[in-house]
DNA sequence: TGTTTCGTACGAAAGTTATCCTACCTTTGT
DNA sequence: ACAAAGGTAGGATAACTTTCGTACGAAACA
């Protein structure tokens, strides 16, 4: 018998299992190779260490492993909204409260914030209204 | 001499490291003592443990010790909006490719944000029109 | 004055994260 | 058939995080 996945929810990703996610979500299932070299465009990271990593995050249930070819393919578990979703929650828990509101007040103040993004998000607001 | 602060920024709160500085910003400058007994009332930690964590983090440039006193006084470095800013900055880059408009989508499907915060965001996007 | 209480300092230890070396197997091409 | 290329498996290791035991000094008080 395997012992891999809590049923119920999987283990929050670290930094670096977050950079092999998003890989994942963008291109789909993928291979280790394939994985690595995506990586290997913003920081040089060594072949091993990816799979490593990939072993671990499908030992931890973050991700499933198709053996049945030699080049294993690896997917994610959770659909990507999900696990932001999730991230989103505690990041809004432990350092607002809860509140959303005052998240986007805190995005108003935040020079990073572009007007037209500003605009951008109150349409969406307006669209939500109907 | 002691070399303690890096002059530009100070590294990033780790999850303990948070806990203790939502209590200091909430209460203002505190004992170690006082931080701990507010940690507890979350969750059972020893004394000694969260001293430890405060001597760290002042090495580390996140607190500055007023040691003039027996009891230590130890408060933030960084006001509490400069380091939730950053916090959230790096949040939105690394989750939502840096578009505030993204993370804002998501907090629209999410289950946990209510009507009546979507109202009250609304509002104030409003009221920054002006 | 001595003992109990409350504080800091120091360092050990366990757990987690992240990286990569080495070994070995499978496929491919000569 | 065999060498080269490319794959996985399984530690080893270093850095960081987190927690706490022990030692010891200062203060309060019986």
């Amino acid at each position: 018998m395997e012992e891999k996945k809590s049923i119920n929810s999987i283990p929050e990703p670290t930094r670096a299992e977050l950079e092999i996610l998003q890989v994942l979500w963008e291109f789909g299932p993928s291979t280790v190779r394939f994985v690595n070299d995506e990586l290997n465009k913003q920081r040089e990271v060594n072949y091993t260490s990816t799979l490593k990593q990939m072993q671990i995050m499908d030992e931890k249930g973050i991700l499933n492993r198709d053996a049945s070819q030699m080049k294993h393919i690896y997917a994610p578990v959770q659909a990507e909204l999900k696990t932001k979703g999730q991230l989103l929650d505690r990041f809004v828990d432990t350092l607002y409260r809860g509140s959303a509101t005052n998240l986007v007040m805190q995005l108003l103040d935040n020079d990073k914030t572009t007007k037209e993004e500003l605009e951008e998000i109150k349409r969406l607001l307006d669209e939500l209204e109907k």
